[in-house]
This record gives structure tokens, sequence and C-alpha cells, in this order.
DNA sequence: CAGGTGATTGTTGGC
DNA sequence: GCCAACAATCACCTG
């Protein structure tokens, strides 16, 4: 089980000692960050004026709110979006089998 | 084979 | 540029 106490790491790392990816391929979008993308607008127009603190409560309180069919469209673009960092962790790999000749 | 870990992704808003 | 809740993710590496 996973610890998830403090809510962003970044880079305070607890285990031994990782090195990052030189390419670093990130990973793909989550279904949250497109569904974020509508409600964004969407939810700082019903809350006019609202700051963050209550924009990003309000998207994951909605977000959750929607159905499965209504998360389809994100998760699917989740989905594509992974594929995406596919590509970059092949290019990643292949990198790294013969670095960049530049 | 199985596990868990971390890294990342995007929103807003201020310094 | 970074940080913060909010959520998902899930590929990565290891023993």
């Amino acid at each position: 089980m996973p610890k998830e106490k403090s809510t962003r790491k970044t880079k305070a790392r607890g285990v031994e000692k990782k090195k990052k990816d030189p390419n670093a391929p990130k990973r793909g979008l989550s279904a949250y960050m497109f569904f974020a993308n509508e409600q964004r607008d969407v939810v700082r127009e019903e809350n006019p004026g609202i700051s963050f603190g209550q924009v990003g409560k309000l998207l994951g309180e909605k977000w959750k709110a929607l159905n499965e069919v209504e998360r389809r469209p994100y998760e699917d673009k989740a989905q594509t979006d992974k594929k995406r960092y596919e590509d970059e962790k092949a290019s990643y790999n292949a990198a790294d089998e013969d670095e960049e000749s530049n």
C-alpha cells in the first residue's frame, strides 16, 4: 500500500536513489487532465472569481460526479495520450542504444 | 512472476 | 518557475 501522505513530493525522493532518464519520455496525460481542460473554463464560469482552491476541488468532485460514460471520452484520450508517450519511450529506448549521433 | 514506486500530466493564481 | 489539492496512470525496474 503506497503511502499517500504529502501531496506532491516533486523531487523529494525517499528511495535509495533513482536517476531520471536522460530523455525523460514523460508519461501520457490522465483522464483528469482532459476533463479538467473542459471543466477548467466551465467550473470557472460557474464560479467566477474563485481561486484555484475552489476550482481544483470542484473539478475533482465533478470529475467523479460524471458517469463512466462521461469519463469514457476522457479515458479514451488518456489511453491515446498514453500511446503518445509510448512513442517517446520508443525513441528514448532507441536513443539509449546509439545515443545521439548529433 | 509479482510487487510498489516514483514520475508525470493539467487547471488556477500569486511571488 | 514553483507549489498547492484534485485525480488518474501505469511504465518502469527490481528481487
